[in-house]
Formats: C-alpha cells, sequence, structure tokens
DNA sequence: TGCCATATACCGTCTGGCCGGTACAGTACC
DNA sequence: GGTACTGTACCGGCCAGACGGTATATGGCA
C-alpha cells in the first residue's frame, strides 16, 4: 500500500469528525483541520461538500465489498458461503460496524438522502449474492436483517450486549448456518 | 383520543420533515411552517431544538412501548410472547419502522448524541423483557437484531425486498418462534 | 543550460445566506 | 388584568462555496 494520498486522508478526518463529534459538526473547515490541510485544500479534491461524502460512501462501499470478498475466499465450500462471510464480515473490527467506516452512512442519510443511492445498488448486489448459495432464502435472509440491525446498533451508539455475547451471538449464527443445510 | 395539542402538531410536523427533506432540512422555522405557526410559536413550546428533538424521542419511545404492549396482550400465551410482540411492533404500520416516527432517532444522533440516551434506557427494558421468555435467548436476540436491521433500513431509506417479501419473512419469523420452544 | 509555460496542489480571505435564539409586541380568552 | 399563546424583528455566529493568489514540479525548446 502506497501512503494514503490527501483525498484519503481528508476522508479519513471526515470518518472521524462524524465519529467523534456527530454529524452535525461534520464542515468543510473541520475536516480540513483533521487532515492537516486548509478549507480551500479540502475544495481543491471535492468541490462540493456532497461530493466529499461520496467520496465516504465510496469509501465505505469498498472497504465492505473487500473485506466480505476476502472471507468469502477464507470460508469452506458448501451452502451458506456467502451468508458466513457476511456474518465475518459484519463482526470484523474494520467492517460495516466499524467506527471507522459508518460515518458515511450517516452523513449521507444525513445531509442529502440521495447520496445513499449507491449503497442501495450495492446492497442489492449482496442480497443476491447471499440469496445465490443459500438453501433457505428466508434464514439467509433474517441472518442478513440481524447483520445490519448490528451494524445500525453499533453506529447509533446503542449497546444491545456486551463484547463476550456479541461473540457468543455470532457463534450461534454460524451454527445456524451449518446446522440447518436445508432448512423448510 | 383529544384533538392533538400544538406540541403534538410540532412534533407531527418536525418528523414530517425529517422524513420527507432529511434531517439536515430540519430547522425551527420549518417544523413552524409544517405545524401552521411561525417560529416563536414553536420556541415558546420547546425551548431549544435540542428540546424539540427530546420531545420527538419521547414521542418514538411512547409509541414503540404502547403498541408493544398492545401486541402482548394480544398474542396467545407462551414462550417467546415478548418475542413475539416485537416482531408484530416492528412490522406494524405505526412502528419503529414508520416514516411517522423514525426520524426522531435520525435527529437525534445527527444533532446532539447525547439525545440517544433515553432510547439506550428503553432499548435496554425491551431486551430484557424479550428475554425474561424466551427458551432460546440467542434465537430472541438473533431475531430482536433482525428486527433493528429492519427498522433501520426503513429509516435510512435502503429496501431490501419488497413488501411480499416482507410479510413472508414476518411469517417465517413468526413459525421460529413456534417451532422452537426450545431450541439449543 | 537557461527560460518560459503550464499543471498540480494548496492557502487565506471574503461573502452571502441560513439558522438558533432573544426580545418584545400583540391577541384572545378567562 | 393576567395567562396562554403567537407573531415580528432582529442579532450573531457559522458555514459552504467563490476567488485570487502562491509554491513547486514538469516539460518543452533554443
Amino acid at each position: 500500500m502506497s501512503p494514503p494520498t490527501t483525498r484519503d486522508k481528508i476522508i479519513d478526518a471526515a470518518m472521524a469528525v462524524v465519529r467523534e463529534q456527530g454529524v452535525a459538526k461534520l464542515t468543510l473547515d473541520e475536516a480540513a483541520k483533521g487532515a492537516g490541510l486548509s478549507k480551500g485544500g479540502v475544495l481543491y479534491h471535492f468541490k462540493t461538500k456532497d461530493d466529499l461524502i461520496r467520496g465516504m460512501v465510496e469509501r465505505l462501499i469498498n472497504q465492505c465489498d473487500k473485506l466480505q470478498l476476502a472471507y468469502y475466499d477464507k470460508e469452506p465450500e458448501g451452502p451458506y458461503r456467502w451468508a458466513r462471510a457476511m456474518v465475518q464480515t459484519t463482526f470484523d473490527p474494520n467492517g460495516p460496524a466499524s467506527d471507522k467506516v459508518s460515518g458515511a452512512l450517516l452523513a449521507s442519510v444525513a445531509v442529502n438522502s440521495e447520496l445513499v443511492a449507491p449503497i442501495q445498488a450495492k446492497y442489492d448486489e449482496w442480497i443476491e449474492r447471499i440469496r445465490s448459495d443459500s438453501p433457505s432464502p428466508m434464514l439467509a435472509g433474517l441472518i442478513g436483517m440481524a447483520m445490519d440491525g448490528y451494524s445500525f446498533e453499533r453506529i447509533m451508539g446503542l449497546k444491545l450486549c456486551d463484547e463476550e455475547d456479541e461473540m457468543k451471538m455470532k457463534q450461534y449464527i454460524l451454527d445456524l448456518l451449518k446446522a440447518e443445510p436445508t432448512h423448510e
């Protein structure tokens, strides 16, 4: 990996602002300060604030997608392979539930709901993937919903259980995907 | 039900703004316009904007709680009664996935993350409830996460399937809660 | 090798608009 | 005449975006 470009540094800083101070505090000035340059500099790389958020969303999507593909490779073959990869991705510290990337979603919804569109597109793709190799699409769908729930809870700052319980839950879900090759 | 108070009308209008224009557009002026009065009028009822959001959050909590209790009464006795009530609540058109109430959560997170606190408190209570009568707390927890996922997806404007599939999913989940009285 | 031209990357300043909040002046009903 | 409520006018701060400028690198060319 080459050293992060200025563009990347700005996105990092913007994510950090959302995480630490909330979406409302995400200003060009603040992002600039975090990235170590001036607002003018930020506006050189991103023409508008919406553009910056687009960049954040793109980062979110790429990061999650890359992660999911990596986990897919690591998972053994067999039914529910994509679903298993999704579970691993969700609980990964760099996954969608991570503070580091999730700000993008929040920012996009808060500022301009049109900016969610690329997420929706990728989202459809993910769902399609998971359905493709799941003997019970319903079970896979349920678990997919739950993974979203987990991610969103983290983003919103709602805690439903401590970390120990989370690991148990992860294992429980993975067991479900082993034990029920052809449920229904 | 007595006719809605001005206070209620303001909250309704604020919710509508969040729903239709996004959190960023939620201003005192806009909420006032929606409620049919001036900003001064709004500020008479809510001393600050945070105060208004607190009101929205309170509304969200009360509405969901009331709904859940009502469904609990309607559900037949037996295991997973609270979990079943939660599923019904989630899919209810006035439930947490409803456009009409969900804006509160978004607004609170976006504007001032401290305002989420009352939600977290209620949230803990709901989780406790569900665990209390679930033979498999893991299954109940999974379904709870999925219900959150569904609600949040709606709030964010992400669609995972059409309405027909949603109803199938609801039925699938309710069947799970019948078929597995003592899973694990 | 020296000179100009252009592109890239960035800074600092300014401005116009928006928005939260204040102050105060009604109005209407009891 | 007081209380509950609503409107109007305004202030001060913040912020997106525009703009003009600067420094450095690159490349052509004589």
